[in-house]
DNA sequence: TAGTGGTCTAGACCACGGT
DNA sequence: CCGTGGTCTAGACCACTAG
């Protein structure tokens, strides 16, 4: 159900609630999800805010929409959607894999006058006994919008579960650029890079709050297997 | 104005218009475009329609809408954005720039059975009497969709013009993936690259039709000045 | 023909920014 | 305070799909 009186909309409530259930399968690949007439009914509100919701998963890649038919999910399993950027714990749970952070250095450090954390780690996944690391996430942080940050364990704590919990602070937009790297010495032996492989992807940018105020600067660098998809829409 | 009677969409019809302006310059970076409310009055519509069509200027990454303020056009100069890919013309329009294409390569092949034209095309821009190329761009286009494409001069003609006005298809949705690739002597030399780099980005997927028919397949190297801007909603 | 998503209308109230 | 964009309502007609 949703909450009229909640501070978030119910739009939002709504895509959250959908969203969730298609990761957790309840709508598997491929099937399809209510309608938007049955959507309105069971949720008491209005075609343009189930549309509005719905727009948000279309936007995420994780439904098709085609008139005359349905809405169907559109999960394409083994790659890494752009739209998981910053979270990559839906990565995860599309997956069914278990997550593992290891962090590489985590100190504080000066540009320009003001104070930063920086945390540097390396993601991947558990699977029988062998981790693979996927990427090598570095965040920049400012110190004075988050005091005492640096006293969270981010091997066993989400760093955006840390920043919306203790902070009430809520990533909301994010501005990446993407560019080719030479892989050096270091990273291929942290992401156990082949030796024939001599090229990674990196991806650089900021994150923003509800309120447009930069929170994080990013920089992730990815194994040679994960691929960015992209759906857009031409006109 | 606005026409009730085109198929094409009222919101398709503004948003179109409200594009052209903007890449015409005739919103300048960081100037406010018209209100919502101005744009209902000035198009006889309504508010609904008026935000369709802005939030496909959003998705573009255009410009960007401030509650309480207004909303205003972002172009990030000197860089690719991703919206523009399938439209190289576009991305000129920003700059202000000639573009020159180069065909490196025009045969037939067979994949799978069935026959496509292959297009390998060199891409770039001419700046005082200097051309830089910035892609090298594969296009392969079922033969039976388009019966006697190799007749037109790619060198002269835009591709996306000539399968919109010739074969009456147009370009509506994209499913692209990036991903590094290590640059090889034949892309080092073409695209001017300089010895100290070893790694350029690659995009490779598929772009559909109105009809959901898949029309090309593509492939796209870029040069390493280039990036890949991309911004994005959490939730 | 019934049901779907696509588009459009004509309102309403709200949170936020600037005056 | 007014104007902005953000959200929501309650309808309408259409094009398309499938039985």
């Amino acid at each position: 159900m949703l909450d009229k009186n909640n501070f978030v909309p119910l739009y939002v409530q709504l895509y959250r609630q959908l969203r969730e259930e298609i990761l957790n399968g309840e709508y598997k690949q491929g099937e399809f999800i209510p309608s938007e007439t049955e959507l309105m009914k069971t949720f008491a509100t209005t075609r343009g805010t189930v549309r509005n919701a719905i727009s948000l998963l279309v936007n995420d890649g994780l439904v098709q929409q085609v008139r005359g038919k349905g809405t169907f999910v559109l999960l394409r399993p083994l790659k890494y959607n752009i739209t998981n950027f910053g979270g990559f714990t839906d990565y995860l749970n599309i997956r069914n894999e278990v997550g593992v952070s290891k962090v590489l250095d985590q100190s504080i450090v000066s540009l320009e006058g003001k104070s930063f954390y920086k945390l540097i780690r390396a993601r991947g996944v558990k699977k029988g006994g062998t981790t693979t690391y996927l990427m090598i996430d570095t965040s920049i942080l400012p110190v004075d919008l988050f005091p005492g940050l640096d006293q969270y364990d981010f091997e066993k704590e989400s760093l955006y579960q840390v920043l919306r919990e203790k902070y009430l602070i809520y990533p909301k937009r994010t501005e990446i650029a993407l560019s080719p790297i030479s892989i050096d010495k270091q990273t291929r032996e942290i992401l156990q890079v082949h030796e024939n492989e001599h090229a990674l992807l990196k991806a650089e940018g900021s994150i923003f709050d509800q309120n447009n105020i930069e929170i994080e600067k990013v920089k992730i660098i990815y194994a040679p297997n994960i691929e960015f998809n992209i759906m857009t829409e031409l006109n």
